[in-house]
DNA sequence: GTCTATAGTAGGATAGAC
DNA sequence: GTCTATCCTACTATAGAC
């Protein structure tokens, strides 16, 4: 068989693009290391010369949805207008990782790909959450919000939401995540101390007319 | 080799007891299903007909810990003196599942195991939530909080807590987790509208003298 | 240093005899 | 329900070509 000698960075890349477009389109526990070989006609050994396991190309893929997720969230903020909070629903109805491009969620949300997804929250929240720190930090300066750290309350913001409303962690039932979603806005209102009602749209129904019991 | 059949649910027990001790004392993975069978003197095929994959054997130990783990602090509230300060105090600071008895946690705590890591966070969390949220409503009963979702507010805290401190899902660097433990007391103060300083406990290191800069 | 090819090990998983 | 035999795949080892 033929040698095809490419730079390191393209091979590595190479590798990445074709592993990345194999665990969207199928299981990343059911696609295995020959499976990206053959997609490239490349050795073993080579990618286990750039990928010391399989976990590893995982961690590279996952990083790359990321840092593309963030850019173009990234993007999004500077193309829009407004003060802090119509900024920030831009960033949230428009910029979910999940909403995005791809099937990714699909995918994700089988049991197989538990750790995939648990990690690619972890990181998406770690590049993601400076992003709405300034968003915040601009709220206050608006006088909309009121928070000493905006970064920690973004992280904890988006962790919570995360973690409780995404079917890849546990299979919440409807009803609880419905009961959550709608508790969601007065959460947030509280720890940004923003004004009642200012992220209200969120709520999936948006129960305008509900009376509390 | 001679056979011995057991009742269904003993030998489900007898696996199960086998594989935590074997998982607690070593590593997860480094545990072979074949060194739990060795240690029941019991065939491959007979723990495969009780477990489908070794992924469902470590839930159904993980299972058994948060089971036990959630026992325990139920039993700690009731024992429990003081307005629902006091006790959610008790119950944070001794009824932490990691804290309690095992080093599953630590085997956990690697890259490999985020996924089953983080169903066990979430099976925990939503063990555990309905008694923080019966201490919370008790709180609002004496004066102490004030909300309408207690349930949903001691989700979304633990929720955050544990994906933002737990070493299981993602490498926090110390300064990050500092960072975040600092900032915790004062969000839930906001979340629970607590008198400020109701939660300073938390703080690794109480800072008393600290200034706000 | 980069890549191919191949043979082999270990351990998770399955089929089918009993 | 239990056991035995076998399979599949992540991963290693090695030998060598460019």
């Amino acid at each position: 068989m033929s040698r095809t000698v490419k730079k390191p960075e393209e091979r590595r890349a190479d590798i990445v693009r074709a592993a990345r477009r194999l665990f969207q389109a199928g299981d990343y526990e059911q696609t295995t290391m020959q499976d990206v070989m053959n997609s490239l006609g490349i050795a073993k050994g080579t990618i286990y010369y750039y990928f010391s396991s399989k976990e590893e190309l995982l961690e590279a893929v996952i990083e790359d949805m990321v840092e593309e997720s963030t850019q173009h969230m990234q993007s999004l903020v500077e193309a829009s207008h407004g003060n802090a909070l119509e900024k920030l629903r831009t960033l949230i109805t428009a910029g979910n990782i999940a909403d995005e491009n791809d099937e990714i969620l699909e995918q994700l949300h089988r049991p197989g790909n538990a750790g995939m997804h648990t990690r690619l929250l972890a990181a998406a929240l770690q590049k993601q959450a400076p992003l709405y720190a300034r968003l915040v930090q601009q709220g206050c300066e608006e006088g909309l919000f009121h928070t000493d750290t905006p970064l920690e309350t973004s992280e904890f913001i988006l962790a919570g939401v995360q973690f409780l409303t995404d079917q890849g962690i546990h299979a919440w039932t409807p009803e609880t995540l419905m009961r959550r979603s709608q508790a969601l806005p007065t959460l947030i209102e509280n720890l940004l101390k923003a004004q009642p009602g200012s992220f209200q749209f969120l709520s999936p129904d948006t129960p305008e007319e509900r009376e509390t019991k």
